[in-house]
DNA sequence: TTATTTGTATAATATCATATAATACAAATA
DNA sequence: TATTTGTATTATATGATATTATACAAATAA
């Protein structure tokens, strides 16, 4: 997978890298159970400190989205999401930026349906 | 509209206000041509400093949700959003949020039918 | 064993964003 | 004239961000 890094945005570069990992996964691109690269290979990469990736995967870890094995390195997390019982912290933080967003939206001129399509849209953008 | 602010999150001051009052807009409890309260009048109410809230407002101007008026202070800007051509660059912006907002939740077990139902969902919250 | 690689920890430093404080200005109103 | 509006300026303090350099425990490969 393909990583860009914008370093003119605001946007904090690891925030990037854990939003672009994020994304990577949804699309199935980085599979459950696949290795991401080190720290230090992706630094070296992105033209960045080590740390700053070090940072973007322990807060993918802490999000639950990966998994770091001495042996393997940082690891996909595998289906423990998809099954069990959803998330009711994520639940709300979800809410909370769609209320956000639709509120925008709605300003910008936006109806519902076109709302609803766009966001049905990013969905389908997803693997599965 | 009462604005409650969470001197403890990371999210700025002024972000937090600025959202607030985009919901508040969003959900019709500020009108069209209504008065937000004076920079000093809600810097002081939050507890706040009032540079503080006139960033707030400047960012909420330059998207074009409010205008200035030295007369009246600051206003909801009228309906030029729900008329004319769509926002493009808002557009696209909106496109990336939805994208990382579903691959978020499609990571964490959510379905297609339940994903769009909280978008519905949202923005059935805003007026209109 | 030794050498290497893994993620991680630490410390020092620099820069920028954020927030506050105090003061001041032009424009408009009462 | 006095007041209020948003805004500008300057100074200051704090925290986030990013870099650099160094080091560690754990595991692998030689």
């Amino acid at each position: 997978m393909i990583i860009r890094i914008d370093t003119v945005s605001t946007t904090p570069i690891y925030v990037q890298l854990r939003n672009e990992i994020v994304k990577g996964i949804g699309r199935g691109e980085l599979s459950e159970g696949e290795c991401l690269p080190t720290v230090r290979q992706l630094a070296a990469d992105l033209g960045v400190n080590s740390m700053t990736v070090s940072k973007a995967y322990q807060t993918l870890k802490a999000e639950g989205f990966i998994e770091t094995d001495r042996r393997r390195g940082a690891v996909v997390r595998a289906g423990v999401q998809s099954g069990a019982q959803p998330d009711e912290r994520y639940r709300e933080k979800l809410e909370g930026e769609l209320e956000l967003l639709s509120a925008e939206a709605k300003i910008k001129g936006f109806g519902r349906e076109e709302f609803i399509h766009l966001c049905s849209m990013a969905f389908a953008g997803m693997e599965g």
